[in-house]
DNA sequence: CTCTCCCT
């Protein structure tokens, strides 16, 4: 092996410290900054360490344009062409030889080996590099190499590189901690805060302009959110000195490379980008940085499985990425267009991606690994479970796992296509139905950039017919450079499944029944009225552009669609041939509640998901369905489709008050309005024989229904311990006020009819007193109390001042405690 | 009134 020269670099300081810790422990985290060199030059002085013992080093990067860079500077730092020594593989292109001893992959890539050879023997070591970005493959990764060093493995070694400190991180792995220098040029950054309510794009266009004043030489990097974003700022910019230029993911390549490089004609640039400037493309030449402070993201609804876009404020972590872009060839200044005091309340860092990503690939990696439950695996973050969940119900719709979760062989055969598993099922199920060719341009096509762009409309058949136009040699319509990228992918399928090459123009339908394979619960029938708005089968709505030919499809298959605030946004579709929905159809009885007609509705319909082919009215229901639809539609209406008499809310408030006062006492059942609601079926079901609309809803009488929940002995037990009247001196059966939560019972009662009583009546077997409403002979509250013999000795004579002459009529005796009781005036005594 | 970025 030739002799590896180590170039003045700061790693070099730390490089004994790696050495002795990895010798030492079997998992060690690094962390260098941005140009310690611990990419490109740290391996090489790894590989003749005994404890590799000759072995292979695998080296993860997240991006394939890393990946490959980051194999071409270790091979020149041996004096190599990449392919010897050093080697890189990605999808579908593997650039080693029986030489190679480091290989410097993707992270999917790792995955696919370890399910292929759990030992991945002939590798000492793998380096996880980046793994502050916390991509979910890097997750996966660590957490699967972890499981083999604990099973199979003791001497495999793991580095975990990072560019940013997590200060746990070395704790949670348990794991030594080396740290490195980095190198790069000071960065002078400045808060300038602007009106939070104006346009992102004025004012980083205005604040580029001072830039461009305020410093003679060096371009100016800019962050806005998106393309939006991007041309109102370049509109706003358009007469300054300076070459202004756009850079975003969806540029052709020709621009993004202008971006890029240093202006030919040595002009100043201006360049406008969203977050892709952040990590993936190095600009040279920066001086400047002027960060918006927002960033768009994708966020998953794994209720609906669906993604919208949302503009949020930039992390702490990426607002540090940016401006360390102004120092990379000389000290620079970055702007930040927000206040110090926003600052510290920015996120640090955005979560780690498997806590809000599409856990489908993730799941069905797990079942092949044999860990159908993610817990069983050691994380940093668990993946979370209301996510798996959805995954594995796609998962099961996909025929690759079966009802308990594990790995069906379909599922195993998926595994083995490199792809997401909604593109694999098509792949796989498009060989077997003869539309191999078609698949590949397809599966091609759904997951590369759209080479027609949003203004084409959204069939996916015509972006098939550009590709098959393109790869006849035809100048047609779509961007060449994706048309190239989509043909090599479309073109590997086809080499990977022994498929032969179609470039006949496509046939619509086809091309919508290969999109339902991927995306089954995605199939939609236009609704009532047109206008482009569908019904998907997993129950959202969605809607076409206006005037998208489409429309006048009335079946689609879904492909690309964000769900928006209601009403879903279809990109990208396919007419698909309504035979075929016919075909997948199920038979079901349903029997629901209708709201707006109050009534329930029953009948039998064909169904794909959500989609009701054809529904015939059912004649005699079973009870049990009626019932279930009936609690329901309450449970879901709300109580008051159900009239509560006074009697009968009367009795749960008693029944519920003793449940309190006697917690000891477990016979008592719970009536309480959540435990109502949730055995509806028990104790309401069987008086809704007939029950049909809501008029018959509110005329069900609740207060034998509740009755029989209290079986013998009871309500006898009740009525002594909870009585619904007492007896007061006057001789007058006076109603007590019972409540759910169980206060004393009121009492209200005009204080005449409670002379000669000196204590406060009781309830609960005499433990609780309750409490009085005393009220005026004309019925008007004057004191509440449980203590009836202070109320007698004290503010009675306060009471009997106030109202002695308004009511003369009715008795104010010195001696209320001895004075007879009465209902009456003094004339009827 | 338009979709950030990335991977097998």
């Amino acid at each position: 092996m030739p002799r590896v020269k180590f170039p003045d670099l700061p790693i070099a300081e730390v490089l004994p410290e790696v050495r002795a810790a990895l010798a030492a422990h079997p998992l060690v985290v690094l962390q260098a900054p941005p140009g310690a060199g611990k990419s490109t030059v740290l391996p090489l002085a790894l590989l003749d360490q005994p404890w590799l013992a000759g072995q292979a080093i695998v080296m993860l990067q997240p991006r394939r344009v890393a990946a490959r860079a980051v194999a071409a500077r270790l091979a020149e730092g041996l004096g190599e062409e990449v392919g010897g020594t050093v080697g890189s593989r990605v999808r579908f292109e593997a650039r080693v030889s029986a030489r190679t001893r480091i290989e410097v992959v993707t992270e999917g890539i790792l995955t696919r080996r370890l399910q292929r050879d759990p030992e991945l023997s002939g590798v000492g070591l793998v380096i996880l590099d980046e793994f502050h970005e916390r991509s979910l493959n890097a997750d996966l990764a660590l957490a699967l190499l972890r499981e083999v060093q604990g099973a199979l493995r003791d001497d495999l070694r793991v580095l975990v590189m990072s560019a940013t400190l997590d200060p746990a991180l070395p704790g949670r792995l348990d794991a030594p901690l080396v740290q490195s220098a980095g190198r790069a040029y000071p960065v002078d950054v400045q808060y300038l805060p602007t009106d939070p309510a104006g346009r992102v794009e004025d004012a980083v266009a205005r604040s580029v302009r001072e830039a461009l004043a305020a410093h003679p030489e060096g371009d100016i990097l800019a962050f806005l959110p998106g393309v939006r974003e991007i041309r109102g700022a370049m509109s706003a910019l358009a007469d300054v000195q300076a070459v202004v230029l756009p850079l975003y993911g969806d540029l052709p390549l020709a621009e993004q490379r202008r971006a890029i490089l240093p202006d030919p004609g040595g002009r100043r640039r201006v360049v406008l980008a969203t977050s892709i400037a952040e990590t993936s493309l190095t600009l040279a030449g920066v001086r400047v940085v002027v960060d918006g402070g927002l960033s768009r993201t994708q966020r998953f609804d794994p209720g609906t499985g669906l993604t919208r876009m949302v503009t949020t404020r930039v992390t702490r972590d990426a607002a540090d990425q940016r401006a360390g872009r102004a120092g990379r060839t000389a000290p620079g200044t970055a702007y930040r267009l927000w206040s110090e005091r926003t600052h510290a309340a920015l996120a640090a860092a955005r979560p780690p991606e498997i806590l809000e990503a599409d856990l489908a690939p993730l799941t069905l990696e797990l079942a092949g690994w044999g860990a159908p439950d993610p817990a069983a695996l050691a994380w940093l973050d668990e993946p979370p479970a209301p996510r798996v969940e959805s995954a594995r119900a796609l998962l099961r719709d996909l025929d690759a796992l079966d009802g308990e979760n594990r790995i069906t062989p379909r599922g195993a055969a998926l595994l083995e296509l490199p792809t997401h598993p909604r593109l694999a099922h098509l792949l796989h199920d498009g060989v077997a139905l003869g539309l191999g060719a078609l698949a590949a341009d397809v599966a091609a096509l759904l997951e590369e950039r759209d080479p027609l762009g949003s203004g084409a409309g959204t069939d996916l058949t015509d972006r098939v017919a550009a590709l098959r136009a393109w790869r006849r040699g035809e100048r047609g319509r779509g961007e060449a450079a994706v048309l190239e990228r989509i043909g090599r992918l479309s073109g590997q399928w086809r080499r990977l499944l022994r498929l032969p090459s179609d470039d006949t123009p496509p046939d619509p339908f086809a091309v919508g029944q290969l999109v339902a394979l991927a995306y089954p619960e995605r199939v939609a029938l236009g609704r009532e009225g047109g206008g482009g708005r569908f019904l998907l089968a997993g129950g959202q709505g969605a809607r076409l552009p206006e005037g998208d030919p489409l429309a006048a499809s009335p079946a689609l298959a879904v492909a690309h669609l964000d769900a928006g605030s209601g009403e879903g946004r279809i990109h990208l579709a396919a007419p698909l041939d309504p035979a075929l929905l016919e075909d997948r159809a199920t038979t079901r009885d349903t029997v629901r509640w209708d709201a707006r007609t109050g009534t329930l509705v029953a009948q039998r319909e064909r169904h794909v998901g959500a989609l009701v082919l054809e529904a015939r009215p059912l004649r005699d229901l079973p009870h049990e369905a009626r019932v279930k639809a009936l609690a329901d539609a309450i449970r879901e209406g709300g109580p008051h489709l159900l009239t509560f008499s006074p009697e009968a809310e009367n009795l749960r408030a008693r029944v519920e008050s003793l449940r309190h006062w006697r917690p000891e006492e477990s016979e008592w059942p719970d009536l309480s309005d959540a435990a109502l609601l949730d055995t509806l079926e028990d104790w309401l079901g069987p008086h809704l024989e007939g029950v049909r609309t809501r008029d018959d809803l509110r005329r069900v009488n609740l207060l034998p229904a509740l009755g029989a929940l209290l079986p013998w002995p009871l309500p006898a037990r009740l009525d002594d311990l909870a009585p619904t009247h007492l007896t007061v001196p006057s001789g007058s059966r006076v109603r007590l006020g019972y409540t759910l939560d169980g206060s004393p019972p009121i009492l209200a009662v005009k204080l005449q009819e409670l002379f000669g009583l000196s204590e406060t009546p009781t309830v609960n077997g005499g433990r609780t007193p309750v409490l009085l409403h005393l009220l005026s002979p004309a019925g008007r509250p004057v004191q509440v109390t449980q203590d009836l013999r202070s109320f007698w000795n004290s503010s009675y004579f306060e009471v009997r001042k106030d109202l002695r002459g308004r009511y003369p009529k009715h008795p104010w005796p010195d001696d209320p405690w001895s004075h007879a009781p009465t209902r009456h005036v003094k004339k009827r005594l």
